[in-house]
Parts: C-alpha cells; structure tokens; sequence
DNA sequence: ACTCAAAGTTAGCAAAGGCTAACTTCTGCG
DNA sequence: CGCAGAAGTTAGCCTTTGCTAACTTTGAGT
C-alpha cells in the first residue's frame, strides 16, 4: 500500500561517468514528497475537524494551520483536483474514500509517533510538535519497530 | 511605505464564533523551515564529499541528490546568498564558518537519530532513509531524550 | 596545439504553497 | 427586513525547488 497515494516523481536516473564518491541517495523525496505532506497534514486537520464539530470549513483549516483563507482555498483546490477532498462553493469541506484513508493513516501515524516520543521521556509539548514533523518520515517498519518496544521493551540483542 | 501598519501575519489569531476545536498548530514549520531543510541536506553533503574527496564539485551534488546541474547551481546560489557555501564559477565549493556549523549539527543529528533507530530494532537500509528525513524534525530534547535512552535504558517512570 | 566531451552557467518554464487586495455570498441581529 | 461583518472566492504576485535547452569554460588525450 502507499501505492496509492503517490503523485508524480517517476524514476528517471542520470548517470554520470565519475566515481561513486557519495552514494546516490535513492531517496530524494524533497519536492513531490513534500507535497504530500502537506496533503496528509491538511487531510488529518480535515479528519480532525469532523470528528470534533461534524464538518469541517476552510476557516477552521485558516486557525489550524495559521494561514490566510486563500492559502487554504489554494490548497483545498490541489486535495480536491487530486481526488482526497470534496467540497462546493460555500459548503463545506469532506473528505473522499481515498481522503479517508489517508487520514487515517497519518493519524496512526502520528499517534505512534507520538506515544513513542513521551513513552522515551520527551515532554508534552515537545512530543506534539515533533511529532508532526517526524511522522511523514517514519516507514512502516520504523513505525512497528516503535510499536514493539513500547509493548516488548528493548530487544535485548544489540 | 506601509511598513509600519503592515498587520500582515503578525498574531492577528482569529477565532472563529464555535468552540475551540482544533487546537492552533503555532508551529507552522511549513515553508520556511523546508528552506533551511534542503539548506542542511546540501551543506551535509558538501561537507561529506570535502571529507571524502578533499573537495566538492557540483556534480556530487548532482549525483547525491539525482537532481540537474541547474538546480544544484540554483540552490548553492542561495546558499551563497545566505552565507553557507562560497564558490566561484568553475571552482569548487567550499563552507564558511556558518555552513560548517549547521554540517556538523546536522551530522551529529543524523547520527544520533540513526544509531537510534537502529538501536530499536530498525534495519540498516531502514534506518538510513527515515533518519535523513525526520532529522530535521527532531528538537534538541528529542535528541537528547534519544542518547539518553541509548545509554541509560527506558526511565522507568512516566 | 586542437578538439571535444564533461562540467558549469544562464535563461526560461512549471508547480507548490505562501501572501495581499478586492470582490461576492452568507448570516445573524437590531 | 436590511445590512454589517464574517466567511469564502478570485486574481495577481512572490519564492523555492525542480526541470530543459542552449550556451561557455575547462581540461584530457591524441
């Protein structure tokens, strides 16, 4: 899975004649990957509001995020010509099936991350807000591996 | 002109007549902080091949990150703007004292969160992919909490 | 010494994700 | 009802970080 929510960056290497000094990262996620991010943060803020209030508006996406109103039309225009949110003018915002998936994925996500960051000692607040940044990076196996030593402890190999 | 009354972005918080559902985020890392993110990606790099070849060309960065020439000319433009990276044309490229500083900060993150993850239980492959991308994520106590838990074990408390 | 490919540069384009300003629509209340 | 202010929309701009294409510079090999 994951599959399904990849936008664009299609492989395409380039090789060049010279040595393998630094190894190619493999990863680069940097700009499609971001977009992305951004699409989950919204979708869960989304997720969140509806659950909290039974709908969500674009205003509550304006306080959550702390961005103007255009941004968040902006961006609400990207998640809906992408298939994650549907919403017409002046009615307010739901997600799709697809919408709804990634949600809750990222809401999972998050709430591992998170409960693994208090359960190692970090505070509150500092758990909250690194949270968020952290849990568009963590794998699935990163996140199981969270998940294990908070129920089995630390392997005790290494 | 207007400077002074620009309200533009300052506090300004609006609320929204219903309750307080979704909390404000405050952090809103978003774009600037995804700046200064590929500013440490590309000053790492840099340093890793000085470190490793004596030297850095722009074409490491093109095979490191697999991006063109032209980008990575655009983005050491920036960092040149920026006072991280100096370079002349057709030389190679070297750090200040600043670009040395976030290197070596952003080493030692990466460090610390790999040996991390690996000291829960993530595989090599794993754990080099995820630590490059939440290093940027993870604050100081975060990382502090992390060699904590390396050398003392979980705090029993919490 | 010349040539030619590789490395570097420059210009111009696109999309994401910000912004402000100016407009329209909706709504609550006097 | 009517209207002001809140919510939403639209247009236009900016920066970042990618790209391609076309150019120049450098330097290695014959």
């Amino acid at each position: 899975m994951d599959s399904e929510f990849t936008l664009g960056r299609i492989g395409l290497k380039r090789f060049h004649s010279a040595s393998a000094k630094l190894p190619p990262k493999s990863h680069h996620r940097t700009r499609s990957d971001h977009a992305s991010e951004v699409a989950e943060d919204y979708v869960e803020a989304i997720a969140d509001a509806i659950a909290a209030q039974g709908i969500c508006r674009a205003m509550d996406l304006v306080a959550h995020f702390d961005v103007t109103h255009a941004t968040v039309n902006n961006t609400i225009s990207r998640l809906q010509r992408d298939g994650l949110v549907v919403t017409e003018p002046y009615q307010p915002i739901s997600l799709t099936a697809k919408g709804k998936r990634m949600a809750a994925k990222a809401r999972q996500r998050h709430e591992v991350v998170k409960a693994f960051l208090r359960w190692i000692g970090v505070s509150e607040s500092t758990a909250t807000v690194d949270s968020e940044g952290i849990e568009h990076h963590v794998s699935d196996e990163t996140l199981q591996a969270m998940k294990r030593v908070m129920a089995d402890g630390i392997p005790p190999s290494r």
